[in-house]
RNA sequence: GCCCCCGUAGCUCAGCAGGAUAGAGCACCGGAUUCCUAAUCCGGGUGCCGCGCGUUCGAAUCGCGCCGGGGGCACCA
């Protein structure tokens, strides 16, 4: 609809220039927005005032000029006012929203989807923990985002592939390693102590104890050099396993699983860091080598090899990033949490160094979670094995209500979690809120279906019947959805998909409240059957995004 | 010390690439059920949009400075 709008716009600011009333360049961004008052219009646009100082004549008369040389042959619009300083208000005829319901129809399940991305592969990585511990409540929020985030893309017509990084190189799995070692000397009967840093936290005993039972105390005698390796990949597979099951469980699956250890192979990173160093961008320094980012706009330069010779995390990022752009990626999304965001910046620096812009890699920061159960604090910490796993939650309050309650805020604010008000079945609880607008319609189709009414086909339908202020007021919100997945879309914002869904959800409870949908008028039922079937298909749609369920009953 | 994010109603937060009288949920008060599920609806809001200056026809939105909160400033990941 909005489309249709900038259409019309664009064609009058063309037909002025040609007839020589209107001195505008073409290429001059058209806006056109839903105004916040309604007696404003259903779309507005501030043309006339942003062409006034740069054409130096009023606003109001190039207003006039636009509006003048509309050309509308479609009838979309009921009237143009200008207002204020001179704004330009299209009202749509009331009539032509009817008319347009018939795209839900057609589109269906697809209905909401866009071309934005068409033709352009994207690739969305997240979450991307460690395997040295189950999933926690910190990567939950992280998981939906971006989980949901490469839902949008996708409705958004990208190709999108969801990846899972897993830092599997570093001394981290060796200090898990070390930490079921320790666990499994103690099952054994040997009496030692944790070592420091180690991994708390009963899962290691229960690893520990699982590979007491299946080798048994050969590893007891060995070395302790040569039997790590082997400890840590035990764990970590068995963790990693543990953990795919919980995304699983939490709607959340990933195409592929990239091991930092694939990076290291071929000397992957070797060969980059000879690279960049050819190409000037890496200098040594105290027996380090050291990246110039600050080339690039970073507040100093990082080190990528240690005095020791060991590449730091950074050479592999690069490398790894390096090798998202050989797969194909046009776009590169990282959800990191929002402790690394002083990590954009050399990150950005690295891909414009070898070659790709800086646009090409986007970042979507995810605060921390305040865990709280009836609004006191649950106290956490990985260290100590302290936590509340993903698995719990999404056990405790259910997928979808974990899902959505994470959905509810800009992923880049502070979001405050209540195990015990996510778990309510109450108003408190917009996911119910949702759903049960879902369930309400279901309901009404079955005893339409009860009385011999079924949904008609659009055609068939007696549209010029919907013209209740809360009738008109629902299409609308229907006929806005595709702009609000598209949004949601191009500024990797799922949030305003939540927002949207209790808009749509509150139009329809107030007209259910006030009106009956079957009734003695087969004709009127007709027409409601229609509109809140179409209902149905945009919720199911954008809850589909959302990955949450659309219960029939509750 | 430097850098990033945040500061909007009692609470939790929206406010889409500056726009016309700043919104929602919760909480609180009152009301609605012979009728498609009351997990619903209807009514009730006097907010220095943290403060100041600037850019602009126009600023919650952009810039600069300050105040307050959080995070980051590794040869850790």
């Amino acid at each position: 609809m909005k489309r249709e709008i900038e259409r019309l716009l664009l064609g009058a600011l063309e037909g002025a220039r040609r007839r020589g009333l209107l001195a505008w360049e073409t290429g001059t961004a058209v806006e056109v927005e839903v105004p916040r008052e309604e007696k404003h219009g259903d779309y507005a646009s501030n043309i006339a005032l942003v062409l006034a100082s740069r054409l130096k004549e009023r606003p109001r008369r190039i207003a006039e000029i636009v509006r003048d040389c509309l050309d509308d042959p479609g009838r979309i619009l009921d009237r143009v006012e200008i207002a204020g300083p001179g704004f330009l208000n299209f009202f749509i005829r009331e009539s032509y929203w009817s008319e347009r319901l018939g795209v839900v129809e057609e589109e269906g399940d697809d209905y909401g989807s866009c071309d934005l991305g068409r033709g352009k592969k994207i690739q969305v990585e997240f979450v991307s923990a460690n395997p040295t511990g189950p999933l926690h409540i910190g990567h939950a929020r992280g998981a939906v985002v971006g989980d949901v985030i490469a839902r949008c893309l996708a409705a958004a017509g990208y190709e999108v592939q969801r990846e899972y990084y897993i830092n599997d190189a570093g001394n981290q799995m060796a200090n898990l390693g070390r930490s079921v070692y320790y666990r499994y000397l103690q099952a054994a009967g040997r009496d030692v102590s944790l070592p420091e840093n180690c991994y708390q936290g009963d899962y290691i005993k229960d690893l520990a104890a699982a590979l007491l039972k299946r080798d048994g105390t050969v590893h007891l005698d060995r070395p302790e050099e040569e039997v790590i390796p082997l400890f840590s990949d035990y764990a970590g597979g068995e963790i990693l396993a543990g953990i795919k099951e919980d995304l699983r469980a939490f709607g959340v699956v990933f195409d592929r699983y990239f091991s930092e250890k694939e990076l290291y192979r071929d000397d992957t990173v070797g060969k980059l860091l000879a690279e960049l160093e050819e190409r000037g961008f890496i200098y040594r320094e105290d027996g380090t080598r050291w990246f110039r980012t600050t080339a690039f706009g970073d507040e100093k330069d990082r080190v990528v090899v240690r005095q020791n010779g060991e590449p730091t995390y950074f050479a592999a990022d690069i490398a790894y990033h390096r090798n998202k752009f050989q797969r194909g990626f046009d776009e590169v999304i990282d959800i990191w949490g929002a402790d690394h965001h002083g990590y954009i910046a050399r990150m950005q620096a690295g891909i414009q160094a070898l070659g790709y812009p800086k646009e090409a890699l986007r970042v979507v920061l995810v605060q921390l979670v305040n865990l709280l159960r009836d609004g006191r604090p649950v106290a956490m910490s990985t260290r100590a094995g302290e936590f509340v796993t993903l698995r719990e939650v999404v056990d405790e309050v259910g997928r979808d209500a974990a899902r959505y309650n994470f959905l509810m805020r800009r992923s880049d604010s502070h979001l405050d979690f209540d195990l015990e008000v996510a778990k309510r079945q109450s108003n408190d609880n917009p996911v119910y809120y949702v759903q049960y607008a879902h369930a309400r319609i279901a309901s009404i189709l079955r005893t339409a279906a009860q009385k011999g009414f079924t949904v008609p086909a659009f055609r068939e339908t007696p549209r010029h019947l919907l013209t209740l202020p809360e009738e008109i007021a629902l299409i609308k919100a229907i006929l806005h959805y595709p702009e609000i997945v598209e949004g949601a879309a191009r500024a990797l914002e799922p949030h305003r998909l939540t927002f949207f869904l209790n808009d749509l959800a509150a139009v329809f409870h107030s007209y259910y409240n006030k009106h009956k949908v079957v009734s003695e008028d087969a004709e009127l039922t007709k027409a409601r059957l229609f509109l809140v079937a179409a209902v149905r298909q945009v919720l199911r749609n954008a809850l589909g995004i959302l990955g949450v369920s659309t219960p029939d009953q509750m």
